[in-house]
DNA sequence: TTTATTTTACCGAACGTTCGGTAATTTTTA
DNA sequence: TAAAAATTACCGAACGTTCGGTAAAATAAA
C-alpha cells in the first residue's frame, strides 16, 4: 500500500549525503533507501537506471550547488571581489560542514565504478577552479597564477578533508579555508 | 587441485593494492582472491577472521612502510638532511607511482566499516608528519614550524592525490612533490 | 607419516534489480 | 463541474547474483 507522499528535494539531498558518506560501493540499496525514505523498489521507479542513475544524480547536484554557490557569485559583480570570494568561502565551509562531511566528488573517484564518473567529477573540479580563478583576477593575479592558485585551492581543500575526515581534527579543514583569501589576493 | 605456490610477500602486495585501489568496500573477496591468486578459502586459511583482517594487514605494510623509508631515513644522520629529504620524496613518488595509484589511508577512510581503521589511519598519518618535522627541523626551521609544516605536507600529497586521481591530471602530484623541500627549509 | 597449505564445494545473507499491484493524483471527457 | 480515464508514486515480495565465510577433501611440504 502507499503510505506517505515524500518530499523529492529531501530524496536528492538524502541520496547525495549517503553516497558522500558511504561512497559508491558503501552506499548499499538498503542504505540509499532508509536514508531516503523510500523502499527499494520506488528508488528504482525514480532511477530505472538503478544505483549508477542515483549517483551521477547527485553529482549533478554537486554540479548544481558549484554553479549556483562558487560560479555565480563569483561572477556577482553587486560586491566588492573580496566579498564575493568570503561569501563562497563561507558556502565551502556550510556545504561539508566544517570538515565533518565528506566529499562526494572525492568517495566517487574511487571503488569498482569509478569510470562511470570521472567526467562528471572532473567538469566540477573545473567549475570550482573556475570560480576561483575569476575571483583571484579581479582581486589582482595575472591570469595564469589566478589558475594556477585555484588549482591549488581545489587540492588544498580535498587534502584538508582528507586529514580531518581521517583523524578527526578539524584544524586541517579550518585553516585551510583561512588560507584562501592570501592564496587569491596580490 | 593444487597447482602451485604462491609467494607470500605477493600476497601482501597484492592485498595492498587492491583495498588502495577499491577501498574496502569495492574490494570484494572475488577480488582480492583474483589479485592474490589464491582461491577465497586459502584467503581465509591466511586470515582467518576475514576482509577486515586483510586490510587491517593492509594497514600495516603500509606502516612498515612509512617506518622504513620515511621515519628511518629521517634519522640517518649518515647523510645531510637535504639529502634524506630528497630520498623521502622520491619514495612517496615511487609509492603513489607518480599519482597513478591511490593511498590506502584514504580509501580505507570512507565506506561502512571506516571506523576500524581510523586509529590506524590517524597513526600512519602522524608518523609520517614525524619523519617530515624532523628533518625540517633539521633544516633550521622551529620545531612548532616544522610540525606545522610537515601536517600540510601530508595535506598537500593527499590532496594532489584526490585530485590527479579524479581527473587523470598527474601535474597536481608532481607540482606537490616539488614545493616540499621549500615548506621544510628555513 | 604427520603437518601445513590450498582446493573444491557449499552455505546463509545481502546485494542490486524486477514485477505485480494499489493508492493517490492528474488529465480527459461529458 | 463531475465522472471516467490515464498517469504517477509508492510498496511488498521475490528475482537471480554476489557477498563474506566455512567444512571437508586434496595436495604439498616436513
Amino acid at each position: 500500500m502507499r503510505t506517505q507522499k515524500v518530499n523529492p528535494e529531501n530524496v536528492d539531498l538524502k541520496l547525495f549525503e549517503t553516497f558522500s558518506e558511504l561512497g559508491y560501493d558503501g552506499a548499499s540499496m538498503e542504505a540509499l533507501a532508509k536514508a531516503t525514505g523510500l523502499k527499494k523498489a520506488s528508488l528504482y521507479h525514480r532511477f530505472p537506471n538503478g544505483k549508477k542513475e542515483m549517483a551521477k544524480h547527485a553529482l549533478e547536484i554537486v554540479e548544481h550547488w558549484i554553479l549556483q554557490h562558487i560560479v555565480a557569485e563569483s561572477a556577482n559583480k553587486n560586491v566588492p571581489a573580496s566579498a564575493r570570494l568570503k561569501k563562497m568561502i563561507a558556502s565551502v565551509d556550510e556545504l561539508y560542514n566544517g570538515g565533518a562531511n565528506n566529499c562526494l566528488l572525492r568517495t566517487l573517484s574511487i571503488g569498482t565504478d569509478a569510470n562511470a564518473f570521472k567526467e562528471s567529477v572532473t567538469n566540477c573540479f573545473n567549475l570550482l577552479a573556475d570560480g576561483f580563478t575569476d575571483v583571484a583576477i579581479e582581486l589582482g593575479l595575472l591570469p595564469d597564477k589566478a589558475k594556477q592558485n585555484a588549482r591549488l585551492i581545489n587540492q588544498t581543500i580535498q587534502g584538508s578533508l582528507v586529514l580531518t575526515g581521517a583523524t578527526g581534527d578539524k584544524s586541517y579543514f579550518k585553516n585551510s579555508l583561512e588560507r584562501i583569501p592570501e592564496l587569491l589576493t596580490a
